[in-house]
DNA sequence: GGTGAGCGC
């Protein structure tokens, strides 16, 4: 749309933190490996004032990105370039998703969600890159790892709903809940603490409140196969990750077991002649 | 102690 976050310019500091923001001192984000910790103190268990300093660090110019839309999949390509970024805070704006992202030379625009009314950020925006290959290598460095200045990790995914191509892998998935976490268990660790047991995990997800960024003390973990999952369910019981053992039952159901998410629209057109009986919600895409 | 998850305002 009309959107320029200020490229390689300077973010203008929310200028509403009260008292404390001085103490704050500056920090840039990841050079290499994105989880290098960067332990900021804030908190006191309430919701923190945004950060007043974080610096813009000097980034390639502007080359000929930039200029596009933050549009949806890939114009021509029809190749998904976006990823979706959620759990953001009320500061994280555009020009805080581009400084970070403009390391790798390959973001094309990023874009905050707003509410309409309210003009408050939802807590979610797009990334959109170059290409499909560069989104996906900052899928995969970036996500689960420690925000700049912030005390939560990177919730990424592909911009996908609605966009035709998910990022689907292939059929059903199989969930444990996994309860007594340390604080520090990041979704990376949980899942590399499955990894090298359970071959077909999919993925893990340690909840976190999202106005303070902290986690909740329990996640989940998706496996392909089913038998690894039952067999994680008693094997890894008791079995530590970080500091503390944790406790694994079976997992709610979130998704249908076809592993595909629900849809908001229906597909009215998939009603054959006389096939009325089936609801249209029931089939998946 | 507890069962995520949010997709273009």
């Amino acid at each position: 749309m009309m959107q320029q976050p200020a490229a390689g310019g300077v973010a203008p500091p929310p200028s509403m933190a009260p008292d404390q923001s001085q103490t704050h001192q500056y920090q840039q984000q990841p050079q290499s490996q994105p989880w290098m910790m960067m332990s900021q103190q804030q908190q006191g268990g309430q919701p923190v004032p945004p950060p007043t300093g974080w610096t813009p660090q000097p980034v390639p110019p502007p080359t000929q990105m930039q200029q596009y839309s933050a549009g949806s999949a890939a114009a021509g390509s029809g190749e998904i370039r976006s990823l979706w970024i959620g759990d953001l805070q009320p500061w994280m704006d555009e020009n805080y998703l581009i400084n970070i992202f403009a390391q790798t030379g390959e973001v094309v625009s990023a874009k905050v969600i707003r509410n309409k009314q309210t003009a408050l950020p939802e807590g979610y925006g797009f990334i959109e890159f170059v290409s499909r290959v560069a989104a996906e290598r900052v899928l995969q460095s970036y996500n689960g790892v420690p925000m700049p200045n912030a005390e939560q990790n990177f919730r990424l995914n592909w911009a996908s709903l609605g966009s035709g191509e998910k990022r689907q892998e292939e059929g059903p998935e199989y969930t444990i809940f996994v309860g007594d976490l340390a604080a520090d268990v990041s979704d990376y660790m949980l899942q590399e603490t499955f990894k090298a047991v359970y071959p077909s995990i999919r993925g893990a997800k340690v909840v976190t409140d999202r106005t303070t960024g902290r986690s909740k003390g329990y996640g989940f973990v998706r496996f392909g196969d089913e038998s690894e999952q039952i067999r994680a369910m008693t094997e890894m019981n008791g079995m530590y990750c970080s500091t503390r053992a944790m406790r694994i039952g079976p997992a709610s159901n979130k998704k249908p077991v076809t592993g595909q998410p629900y849809q908001k629209g229906h597909r009215e057109a998939l009603i054959l002649g006389g096939l009325e009986l089936i609801s249209a919600e029931m089939i998946p895409l």
